[in-house]
DNA sequence: CACAGGATATACT
DNA sequence: GTATATCCTGTGA
């Protein structure tokens, strides 16, 4: 099947954030469909490029269409798409899948069985679809990684943000209508 | 429900 | 240099 374009990233967040809703994303051959994400800006203060330019967050003021991959907390990987023209410092963060290939490597790598708990979240669909540093700045049309269009189309529906404490009012999260794979529920606004 | 875990960034002294 | 906050999750109350 073919795959999405490096175009399709060359847009405003606020588009691609919710055409991500139902793509698919595999990680060298593990992965599933996109039920969550959210947009970030460089002018938005819950962005990690609202500061500018450091050595963590240099991926997102590179070109689009490559991942921009961080450790939060210290503890757990997240994975960003990086969007719009290059400068803008604009990403996607990808907040759940509904895991469709390779789910033994998925509960190998969680250690758990649940699939509805093996990738709802950031850090643990990093860790189920084997994500780190590696692969900060890398391309997403070509291996490991690989993104397909929605093959039917999807129900999308936009909430506020999760986890952040500045600009909490945006609604820039979008999620897949009920599905049960979300990190969380997602209350429309 | 609270909180530890502990990298990275920023704002202080 | 020290302190505080963070795009989070597992565990134990």
């Amino acid at each position: 099947m073919r795959r999405l374009p490096a175009e399709f990233f060359a847009r405003s967040v606020h588009e691609v954030a919710p055409d991500i809703i139902g793509c698919t994303l595999f990680v060298a051959g593990v992965g599933g469909r996109i039920v969550e994400a959210e947009a970030y800006h460089h002018e938005d203060p819950a962005s990690h490029s609202y500061g500018g330019r450091t050595e963590r967050n240099q991926a997102m003021f590179g070109p689009p269409g490559r991942a921009y991959v961080y450790r939060s907390y210290g503890v757990h990987w997240c994975l960003n798409l990086v969007c719009e023209p290059e400068g803008e410092a604009a990403a996607v963060l990808i907040r759940a899948l509904e895991p469709t290939k390779g789910l033994a490597a998925m509960r190998e790598r969680r250690g758990l069985e649940d699939e509805r708990l093996l990738c709802a979240g950031p850090g643990r669909l990093c860790q189920a679809l084997g994500i780190t540093r590696e692969l900060d700045g890398a391309r997403l049309d070509r291996p490991p990684f690989a993104l397909y269009p929605a093959e039917e189309p999807v129900d999308v529906v936009r909430g506020v943000r999760v986890g952040i404490t500045r600009a909490v009012e945006q609604p820039w999260r979008y999620g897949v209508a009920g599905s049960r794979f979300l990190s969380r529920a997602l209350r429309p606004a």
